[in-house]
DNA sequence: AAGTTTATTAAATTTTTATTTAACAATTTT
DNA sequence: AAAATTGTTAAATAAAAATTTAATAAACTT
């Protein structure tokens, strides 16, 4: 490897760590740890990885390794791969981010709507029995029925957000918002 | 106010608790500490709040509420109102979702095409000069061609994410997902 | 303008979270 | 089956973040 190859080399890492570190900043805000972040945008570049690979790559523990591939595999943007020959378990990136998209928020839309619904359908029937109660004053009835309306009101989100979800999941959005439209 | 009272009082408490628990737990997930996130639960189900109300209510001190307020207004969850009379400081928690939905996601999704895409954009550049440059050997060039698909095949996905922005504040995408649909 | 109330900033502390080292368990090859 | 390699769990350490106390600045009232 002559002078110049370096230089090209060189080159070449260094427009690969702008993306890189690109990806790692904007995924903190996905809530993995920066650890995990920056797996994933190395693993971005690499047709698939090794746990002794990621620790060499990003000088750091394997454990860490292991645990930020865990965290990724579980919002789909790892995926464990089969390589005959080898006893090393190998892990390859989701470098398709439509999918990636539409794991991660399908996901933390669905809990969000399960938790805040189940609690809400609660606090209503709360509500109710708080207003047919014959012994509750009437400001206190006046407030309970208040907040029952509110609720009622943030139910059509919850629903709006579970409608999302499914056609994210489903494609249908992408005959409303197509993959190809600016250039 | 009789015993009666008391008890409906602390039903509809209740209620509003498990409510107030199931928002502050899923918005932990949109990156506010759990002050913030127990902080705009509790406004939730108030007109409107002064900081000294909010430390009362919370058992917290008034600088955290001073930053929690802070930061739910950078994410268009809280707006400050105006009180003639009162010297204090008064704020509102944004009671509509969408609002809240469209300000934090798009937000944050802009945030992420416009750094990704600036990183790309740089990047590809520079994987052009590396496949241009004479003294590269073929298996850097073989390379550097690779990456530069990768990445644009990716600028598919931010420009779609960038739509779905649009469609989101122009509120088109209303008329693809109504609000009102389920029961 | 001085005094009082309120909000914010700064520094320090506490708490939480991430990471590592070390031990263990599981798997595979010889 | 034994030895060796790999991956994971547990405990300990290190780093980061949230929260509080204390101090400062700003705004309003008298």
């Amino acid at each position: 490897m002559n002078e110049n190859n370096t230089r090209s080399r060189l080159k070449l890492e260094e427009a690969k760590d702008k993306v890189i570190g690109a990806i790692s900043e904007t995924m903190d805000l996905y809530g993995v740890t920066p650890a995990a972040a920056n797996l994933y945008a190395t693993m971005y570049f690499k047709d698939q990885m090794t746990l002794d690979e990621m620790r060499e790559e990003l000088g750091m523990s394997k454990p860490s390794m292991s645990t930020g591939v865990r965290k990724l595999q579980e919002i789909d943007m790892v995926k464990k791969t089969f390589t005959r020959g080898s006893r090393k378990h190998t892990y390859a990136a989701e470098k398709n981010f439509f999918r990636s998209f539409m794991a991660f928020y399908c996901q933390m839309w669905e809990r969000e709507v399960k938790m805040n619904l189940e609690a809400i359908e609660e606090a209503q029937e709360d509500f109710i029995n708080v207003i047919k109660d014959s012994t509750s004053t009437p400001d206190i009835v006046a407030e309970a029925k208040k907040y029952y309306d509110q609720l009622q009101e943030s139910k059509t989100y919850y629903y709006w957000l579970d409608d999302l979800v499914d056609s994210i999941r489903s494609g249908k959005i992408f005959e409303f918002l197509p993959k190809e439209s600016k250039e």
